[in-house]
DNA sequence: ATTAGCACTCAGAATGATAGAGTGCCAGGG
DNA sequence: CCCTGGCACTCTATCATTCTGAGTGCTAAT
């Protein structure tokens, strides 16, 4: 159905258009690349390729543009991931290196992707859930209200304020801190609720409302919210000309945890690409290229960037994998 | 120079163009507003307000619009400040009463600016330096390093991870932080430089060093760092076709944290309104509304929008003014 | 299967004519 | 002295028209 050359002449018209936003015709790729055939025998590759529906015309006397189909064609068999240079590979490690906090690490990440692929970036915050409690933190912020501090060994610091149902002691709060301490530390959050269980056993009666308000704020509330927290930058890679009138959309979209996360898409290996064409984001003409990314193996967020669709999928994919990986590397370290 | 007719029609054609986007001519003038005069004579009137700056023309067969020493002028003098109305106020109300933490505060704050005014919200967190330390906790992450995590009256939770001179035995960490909390619970951080001074005496000589650095971490990184973050959001409302090619300037700007503070202005007394108009701003075509906001008439932080110089500058200034208040009422409570 | 040649299509630039919005200025009237 | 009606003038925006060139699809020949 779509010999070799049929390939080759899908795999130039994307990257031509690609490098230069304008329909490629058959002339031009003739002339560019070394296909040692004539004008015409591209056209009637051409016409095939339309009609199977890789590539499209713009209008009746105007050069091609590959599809969405076409793209996806480009990046499953077509292309191969760009590796990093290795003073790129240098920087990136360089410039990760400084963090000193998990904010810092989240930060510098999405500007290194934005710098680097010249897009936007966007990075989801590592899940609370397979990182392990180092410390558990109470303080008493009023009568009936407590202000409740965890601390991972990935070092995120997680806060949020507990409504007591019951007024509570100065003591008590110190108890309920050392029992949940002693309990919790070094588990896994995501083991934490089977431990949880047998844990209201050894409070007091009185201060086992109190307890419950605390455990299911731990439970429910800080662990939730960290998976959905996602930060994008590099949006002023979006006043390039591209998009136009989508420009809103994709705007709109990056202010939506929601679809963010969605757009990020769903968990994979650490270090697999996902690549996202067109009407597959939900977002016309934009394309997403994502990770997942996380410590000694274990895929903990997804990273990625959102461009136009007619991006250099090679040059992109080569940066998303490697600060994946780098931000991997960093995290383990912690 | 200006008589009251002249400034009435300066008026007129900044709240003409602001709704239309289109230069206003002398006719539409005179119809759409309640002057009793003639045509002519506003182009009379015009002509003289246009030799002083504060309109122009974009080309010869056009109508004016107001130049930044028009809007300035406007603001100055021919606008007052547009009270939110009742259901506003308890929207506003409602939804910053919701958040159950200072992150959660300033989120809900942008985007609550940016809904109101339709533009873009920039929130600046409120400095550590004025509120009062709660509660200070130090974890061992191994044996040169602890992580510091710092508690305020204002509900924040600061943390960084100290590297220590020495190695430091979990009891002189546990030392330092009965120490630390002793000393500094309740004060201001901007006091506690003082407090710190004599602190190093009541610190064994081999512990010093190790202090040393936990203390300046605290008053330094901690305090410093606060003091820059600036957040933003509401970006999807520069698609609106304006500013056209300054989009580009505007994405940047947002994105250094240093060029939005400067944006944001110098402090002020909390609820006095900041007014930037177009190269006031350094951002062509750009003007910033902004206020200080903070607790018990304190001025903690400032917030603001930022938005195309064609704005509406008595809502915008209403909306911007009315969020300040109430954010500073949320951060009193808590 | 490939190629050269040719007629055909169509977007975009260039041109020119037109309409209309808006101005500036002047002379007359309160 | 200020206001007003009238009028000539100046542009821009718009539309229709033309022209050009890039690029195609088809066909007949190799």
């Amino acid at each position: 159905m779509l010999d070799e050359r049929k390939l080759a002449v899908l795999r130039a018209i994307v990257e031509d258009y690609v490098s230069t936003t304008e329909p490629v015709g058959s002339k031009a790729l003739v002339d560019r690349h070394g296909l040692d055939v004539s004008a015409a025998t591209i056209r009637n590759d051409m016409a095939v390729l339309e009609e199977q529906g890789f590539i499209a015309q713009p209008h009746t006397s105007a050069g091609r543009i590959p599809t969405d189909k076409g793209y996806r064609l480009f990046v499953d068999r077509l292309s191969s991931i760009k590796p990093m240079s290795a003073a790129e590979r240098r920087a990136i490690e360089a410039f990760l290196a400084g963090a000193y906090s998990l904010d810092d690490i989240v930060a510098r990440t999405v500007r290194l992707l934005a710098q680097l692929t010249r897009q936007v970036a966007v990075v989801q915050y590592p899940s609370l859930r397979r990182s392990a409690v180092r410390h558990i933190e109470l303080v008493s912020l009023g009568p009936q209200r407590v202000l409740l501090v965890l601390i991972t060994d990935t070092g995120r610091v997680e806060q949020a304020v507990v409504e007591l149902p019951d007024v509570a002691e100065p003591e008590s709060v110190a108890h309920l801190r050392t029992v949940l301490n002693a309990c919790l530390d070094g588990h896994k959050l995501s083991d934490a609720a089977a431990t949880v269980v047998g844990l209201a056993d050894r409070i007091p009666v009185p201060e086992r409302a109190n307890a419950g308000a605390v455990f299911s704020v731990l439970l429910d509330s800080l662990a939730e919210r960290n998976e959905e927290r996602v930060v994008f930058g590099g949006t002023a890679n979006l006043a390039a000309p591209d998009w136009g009138k989508g420009l809103r959309d994709v705007l709109e979209a990056l202010e939506e945890q929601v679809v963010l996360m969605r757009l990020l898409g769903e968990a994979a290996s650490p270090s697999a690409l996902t690549v996202r064409i067109g009407a597959e984001t939900g977002l016309q003409g934009t394309s997403v290229v994502s990770a997942a990314y996380g410590a000694r193996g274990q895929a903990m967020a997804k990273l990625g960037v959102l461009g136009p669709t007619r991006m250099d999928y090679p040059s992109t994919m080569g940066a998303v994998r490697a600060v994946a990986r780098y931000v991997g590397r960093i995290l383990g370290e912690s």
